[in-house]
Order: structure tokens, then C-alpha cells, then sequence
RNA sequence: GGGCCCAUAGCUCAGCGGUGAGAGCGACUCCCUCAUAAGGAGCAGGUCGCAGGUUCAAAUCCUGCUGGGCCUACCA
């Protein structure tokens, strides 16, 4: 099987807040889950180069242009690395020139089908805010939203546009077939609404002549055989995913990875996604994506977050105090990918102390360090029957793989770490009910202990698996202070209870999720 | 204006017609000592937003209200 994962491209007008992590994550995550299935995974993000907003974010910074999009390339790029999300690729729809040619051959191909056609765009334009509004959107239907003394220029221009209004039927038809095609399945409706209200058709190109000037050439990709217009957003920016999975230089890698599985968006671009974009695809003779996850927006300690008042967190800066993996298992944990979410500090504290340190990784050091303590770091393998409280947490168990794997599949991270740690928890009641320290001092109960403590490493040995799609690097060292290698494709469907490698040494115990002393003065 | 979602223990939420309303966290009490001063057990008496209605029976269905959020198309 294969899976294809995309991200939605974000704009580099500023460097990346924990605003658009959570996307990454959560994306990453599927993507590490489906490797670890076992599936042929490709997993793209990108930055959003073509806008015209990038020039003027450029010439506020006192940038040039291509500096700014380096430098702001490289600081998205340096976040995600940080944040352990590990895409195959990164577009940049500016700078990569496979990317400016598969969005002309999508524009020649809905254009070969009749679905492309010079019209006029007529709109008012606000110099201040240097946008477009229709006339709807004005205040009294003169003044500009944002700018109410300000009356925007009445502007017509001649562009291509395309006939989304021809596919509302094909897409209702989409959505009756599939109806898992848009997660959760709230937006399903909205679109469903959308669509039955009648679509109508959207203009994909600009004039060069209000395009900005950068090295002698217009920003922006050229509309194929008009140099008077560069494509506007929709064909050179959802055209990304269909460009890293091969169009149009490499046939057979587009035919082995087209369509996408998934793309991961947020709420606000939702329409984009479910509608636009699979209308393209139709339009250009190609499959449409197989789904669209869509996430909710998050605030920051109960606020908006924006550039303006300045709330927002550097994921990095986190990323230095906590790990990655906390700031992921935080996210995914208190954040319900299908609803608006609150960043809070102290509850990513709470969950580091409360959940990774105390619960997880306390139960990686007492578990290892009684194995090297009482049975010279061998794991054992039981020997023994299984006693009504071995069976217990092997239920227990099973239950945390099927529980996990359904939440993961059905985009509900909270519930997946959730059902993982009904098996953290019933390991550490395991643990205390069997009291492995006091068998260690009867010499009639040595076979039972290497039962307990064989027990208790297999818990962990799935654990270290099932987490490791949202927590990849703390779960690498404790699999490796188990004596395990890491986890490797495939690995997820071997999640059978009893597995444990006969023979195998466990490390030495070192905790994963150190304790951090919140009241030092140092900090 | 039209459409949709949410409001349950201090906090985050599950339950979505039927035994006495649940989980996790926090607080408190007790137990244990293998472990990262970690772990386990007990304990919360919450008008299930408000007011009506349907039903043998409602947090769970219907109506209205209040409060919060979202969609209603070319900034993405």
C-alpha cells in the first residue's frame, strides 16, 4: 500500500508559530503511523512563495525578495526539523521550477478541457490594504472594510477563469460516494450547503502588469502561452501536491502516488480543498484526493493568536525547553484535531510532569531497573501460566493497540494517546498488585517474577511502538534501553502480545522524560 | 438574514432514551518502596446552561431562551 500525506503551504510573510504546528504534527504523525504500517509513505509540505503579499512582506523586512523567501524558507524548514516533522518534500512554489511546470500543465490541461476562458474580473481595490474586495464586502457598499474613509478604486481586469461552476453536480456526486472524503464529517456538511447553493466561477490568473518586478521577471508562474498574465493562487499553490507526487516530468511516479490520501488543512481553507481543488483535478482529467482532514484553529492562553498583539510562541523556543517530543504529545493530547484547541503553558507542564515523566517514564526506569537489578538486565520470557492478573493486562493491551490504531485512523489523536495510556496506567497498577520487589526476596517465587517482569516489558515493548508515530525520538531510547532496535516499518502490524525477543539485555536505566524542577530559581 | 456546532464535577472532556451521572488531571487521606520525592488505593456528592414539552423513563428526543464559536465563495 502506499499513503501520500500533504500539508496545507503556508505563507512566508513571517516566521512559524505553534499556530501552524499543530498541522505538522498531526500530519508527520499519520505519515510515521503509516510507515510504521508498513505502507510506501510520502509526506509533503511546502511555503507559499507566489503571492503577491511575499514582495511587499520582503520589502517591510528591508529584504530582497529572493533573500526574504530564502531566509524565510529556511526558518519554516528549521521549525519543522525542530519539531521532528520529517516531510520527504518541501515545495517551494517560487524557487522550484518543477513545481512552476506542473501548475501550467494542470492550467493546459482544464484549459485543453474547455474549462478555462478569458472573462473580466471587476472588483475594488483598496490601495491601503492592497486587495480586492467586491462590492458586497464594502462598508454602506462603498468604503473599504478596514479602512472606512477610504473608497476603493472601481478596477475591471481581463483574466482567465475557470468554470467551477460546471462541476457542482460532480462534486455532490463526490461527496454522496464518499462520504468520508472530508474529516470530520461536520465540514461534509458545510460544503454539502455550499455546493447546493450553486458555485461559481473564479478567476485564476492576474495581468503581468500588476505582478512585481523581481530579477527582470514577474513574480509569479506565467499563464502558458499569454506572458500578459501570471497564474493566480488556485493553480500555483494546491497545484504543490500533484507537482511532488511527479506531474508532469515523471509519469510513473505520478501514476504510482496520485492521488493523495490525505491533505491536512485547516478549517479556513477548507472550500479550497473539497471544492476547488477537486473541480481542477476533474477539469484536468485527473483523480481527486482521497481525502481532506480538516483541523481546527488554535488560541494562545485563551487569545487570538496574532502578529499584532503579540502572542505567539516560537515553537523552537519550546521545542529547547521541553523536546519535541512533549510539544507534540501536548498538542496532539489536549488539542481535539477536530475542534478549536487552547495552547496553555502549564497544562504542557502538567502533561510533561503528570503523564510523560510520572506515568511513562517512570514506568520505562522501574521497569528496567528491576530487570537489571533481579535478572542481571535479561528480559525474561514467561515460562509460567498466565495468572487473572497477567491475562488482565494483556487484555488490557490488546485493547490499547485496536483503540489506538482506530483513533489514529479516524484522525483523533487525543483519543488514540488516550486509549495507549489506559495500557501505561494498567502497567503501573500491574506492577504495584505484583510487587516485584517482595518476590525478588522469596526464593520460592523466582519464576513468578520473571513472569512480572517479562509482563511488564511487553506492555512496553507495544508502547514503545504505539507511540512512536507522535513521540518518535523518546521512543527510539526506550526501545533502546530495552534492547530493542528502533521501530521499523511493518512494525505496527506485529503488535501481538508475546513478542518480546528471548534473550534480549536491557540497557541501563536513564529517564526519557527527566524531571524538571519547575520552582528552580535558575530557570 | 439563512445554515451549523457547543454549553456535564475546580480544570480538560466522555456519555447522546433506561440499573444509584463517568474518565483523566488537580486537592485531600491512606498503602508501598522497584522507580524520575515516582507508583497504587480511597475520596469529589456536580440544578448534566435556563424554561417548557414528548415519554412508563431524558444529560440523552422536540420547542423556545441565554451565552460562546463557526460557515454564508476568488487574502490564502
Amino acid at each position: 500500500m502506499k499513503y501520500y500525506v500533504t500539508t496545507a503551504i503556508d505563507y512566508p510573510n513571517a516566521a512559524p508559530h505553534i499556530g501552524h504546528s499543530y498541522e505538522k504534527i498531526a500530519a508527520d504523525t499519520i505519515a510515521r503511523y503509516h510507515r510504521l504500517r508498513g505502507d510506501d509513505t510520502f509526506f509533503c509540505m511546502g511555503v507559499d512563495e507566489n503571492s503577491q503579499h511575499v514582495p511587499r512582506a520582503a520589502d517591510a523586512n528591508r529584504a530582497g525578495v529572493i533573500e526574504w523567501v530564502d531566509r524565510m524558507a529556511a526558518a519554516f524548514q528549521g521549525t519543522w526539523a525542530a519539531l521532528d516533522v520529517r516531510p520527504d518534500r518541501f515545495i517551494r512554489t517560487a524557487i522550484d521550477t518543477d513545481h512552476a511546470r506542473a501548475s501550467q500543465e494542470l492550467f493546459r490541461r482544464a484549459q485543453a478541457g474547455g474549462d478555462i476562458y478569458k472573462g473580466t474580473y471587476t472588483g475594488y481595490y483598496c490601495h491601503n490594504c492592497n486587495t480586492f474586495y467586491e462590492q458586497g464586502d464594502l462598508t454602506d457598499g462603498k468604503a473599504c472594510p478596514n479602512h472606512p474613509t477610504i473608497a476603493p478604486e472601481y478596477l475591471e481586469e481581463e483574466n482567465y477563469f475557470f468554470a467551477l461552476s460546471r462541476y457542482t453536480d460532480r462534486l455532490i456526486d463526490l461527496l454522496d460516494a464518499n462520504p468520508d472524503f472530508i474529516m470530520p464529517r461536520v465540514w461534509g456538511a458545510e460544503i454539502r450547503a455550499l455546493l447546493q447553493r450553486g458555485l461559481r466561477d473564479f478567476s485564476v490568473s492576474r495581468p503581468v502588469k500588476s505582478a512585481r518586478v523581481v530579477d527582470g521577471k514577474p513574480w509569479g508562474i506565467p499563464v502558458p502561452g499569454d506572458p500578459e498574465h501570471v497564474l493566480y493562487v488556485w493553480f500555483d499553490a494546491l497545484t504543490n501536491y500533484a507537482t511532488a507526487a511527479g506531474l508532469p516530468d515523471d509519469a510513473n511516479r505520478f501514476a504510482d502516488w496520485w492521488p493523495a490520501d490525505a491533505h491536512v488543512v485547516g478549517k479556513d481553507i477548507t472550500r479550497f480543498h473539497c471544492v476547488y481543488w477537486p473541480a481542477m483535478l476533474m477539469a484536468a482529467g485527473l483523480e481527486v484526493p482521497r481525502q481532506v482532514a480538516v483541523h481546527g484553529f488554535m488560541t494562545l492562553e485563551g487569545q487570538r493568536i496574532s502578529k499584532t498583539t503579540g502572542n505567539i510562541i516560537d515553537p523552537v523556543e519550546l521545542v529547547d525547553e521541553w523536546g519535541a517530543d512533549a510539544v507534540r504529545y501536548y498538542l496532539l493530547r489536549d488539542v481535539a484535531f477536530d475542534r478549536d484547541g487552547d495552547f496553555v503553558r502549564a497544562n504542557l507542564a502538567q502533561r510533561y510532569v503528570s503523564d510523560l515523566a510520572n506515568d511513562l517514564g517512570n514506568l520505562l526506569n522501574r521497569a528496567v531497573s528491576m530487570i537489571g537489578r533481579y535478572r542481571d538486565g535479561v528480559v525474561p520470557t514467561a515460562t509460567a501460566p498466565e495468572a487473572p492478573t497477567d491475562a488482565e493486562l494483556r487484555t488490557v493491551a490488546e485493547a490499547a493497540v485496536a483503540g489506538t490504531t482506530d483513533c489514529l485512523e479516524a484522525w483523533d489523536f487525543d483519543g488514540a494517546l488516550d486509549a495507549s495510556w489506559s495500557l501505561v496506567r494498567r502497567a503501573n497498577q500491574y506492577v504495584d498488585e505484583n510487587q516485584p520487589w517482595k518476590l525478588a526476596r522469596d526464593p520460592d517465587a523466582d519464576g513468578r517474577l520473571s513472569v512480572v517482569l517479562g509482563t511488564v516489558a511487553e506492555a512496553l515493548r507495544l508502547l514503545s511502538t504505539l507511540l512512536a508515530p507522535v513521540m518518535p525520538t523518546a521512543c527510539a531510547k526506550m526501545r533502546d534501553q530495552l534492547g530493542l532496535p528502533m521501530a521499523a516499518g511493518g512494525d505496527w502490524l506485529d503488535l501481538t502480545w508475546g513478542r518480546f525477543p528471548p534473550g534480549t539485555k536491557v540497557g541501563a536505566p536513564v529517564p526519557v522524560f527527566p524531571r524538571k524542577d519547575l520552582t528552580d530559581p535558575a530557570r
